[in-house]
DNA sequence: TTTGGAAATGTAAATATCACACTTATAAAT
DNA sequence: ATTTATAAGTGTGATATTTACATTTCCAAA
């Protein structure tokens, strides 16, 4: 009968964290290049062991903010890996969270620092470890969020088009949207605010800039809601 | 920069199991009266240490087995609960668990060994620490899983009515749904074989007992498949 | 003034979902 | 043998959602 901790193994507690980003086009990743053993020189996510006076979601939040400088981030716990020589220096269980991160933020020097980079998910290395299942695992979280709940928020700049809004659906999603379709959906939503501003950049027309109308979206979210492709 | 892991802390790992079990009428849940401390005399879930030789995934079955001497019970890793505090008598971390079992199947001489009883989920009693957040995300999960797959495989004896498989889906979404249209939905996700035999138990015309066509369900779940109420 | 290129827009057909009520089969009682 | 009580079993039309699809508009640059 359990009655007694004290004779119970003690383990090294990890978290790593997938960091998502949305440069427009492409959903992305940041990984860092490892200067420290093991696996030194080769990518990874960036980690951190849990310490004692810290709940998991602060940790996450510290090894998040150590690499971008980016507070109060949106973070969601995926999974915990526990595979017995996932680490070989020793036994580590990983508690694997994903952040989504507005690409413009984060903070270059730090960046520099970690040696970390943007990848493409689709173009992005073989990682150490067991971090290439997190990945995808966490893409395919992200796909179930986008079909329950409205995304982008926290991906998008303040300020975004209907077809960077679409962009990013597909990058999520895999797969090309209709996008007279898509357009009508998330209008259903009502969700949006269309601004006056246009954004010239990407066409002689331009086309208009809109928002996120975080009252409306917030109570369409607590109703519960769905985004079927 | 993290090269050494010696100095990090280690941590006690907790696996707590959500057991769920289907009697033809309500969805239930396992729990254990706890004869140690902390909280003795308390209703808790089954739960355990992960000991260094083993992963998540086998601590999990450990736990279950020692319970109920069912092995290969469905099972899945729901999320991993750290707040500081939550284990007064010392800093734990609890990975938690479900477990969909056959509430045929249990072994009782070990559940009284442990002081353990069924409870309908929505008459459970109030748990230890933090199990009733266990529970309440547990499901939620299997509702979610319910909403993207069928179920029934694991919590339903191998022969069983349409009736008792929209009881069980009612208890899970905890609403009334149509029998036409549950049925109709059912009948056509094609995954059933309805057998010649009847179960007279319910009525005096008896109503036929089915199975779960296992090979249809495994291509349509790869398909991936979608039922909503 | 013309031109090139992305932005913006609407509808009809197909599919999925929902609401809803009567008949049938059988065991038990008479 | 007949009646009775009870859950099982069955189908359809109305409504809502999803899908497929092509043309016009706007503006900067030439």
């Amino acid at each position: 009968m359990l009655n007694n901790y004290s004779t119970e193994d003690k383990i090294l507690l990890a978290v790593d964290c997938i960091i998502f980003g949305f440069d427009k086009e492409d959903l992305k990743i940041l990984l860092i290049k490892r200067d420290f053993e093991p696996e030194k020189g080769k990518w990874s996510l960036m980690g951190g062991f849990l310490r004692k006076q810290e709940n998991l979601d602060q940790a996450a939040d510290r090894i998040l903010v150590t690499l971008t400088g980016i507070h109060n981030v949106y973070m969601e716990q995926l999974h915990s890996y526990s595979k017995i020589d996932r680490d070989p220096a020793e036994r580590t269980i990983s508690v694997a969270y994903y952040a989504l991160i507005n690409i413009e933020d984060h903070n270059e020097e730090l960046i520099e620092q970690y040696s970390a980079k943007w990848f493409k998910v689709s173009e992005s290395p073989k990682l150490i470890f067991d971090h290439d299942i997190m990945v995808k695992n966490a893409i395919n979280r992200l796909r179930y969020k986008t079909s329950k709940e409205p995304i982008g928020f926290e991906l998008l700049p303040p300020k975004f088009t209907m077809r960077q809004l679409q962009k990013l659906y597909e990058s999520i999603l895999d797969e090309k949207i209709d996008k007279r379709n898509f357009i009508n959906k998330i209008n259903a939503m009502d969700i949006l605010i269309k601004l006056d501003e246009k954004d010239m950049n990407s066409s002689r027309k331009g086309s208009f800039l809109h928002m996120f109308d975080e009252q409306k979206y917030k109570r369409k979210k607590a109703e519960g809601f769905s985004f079927k492709l």
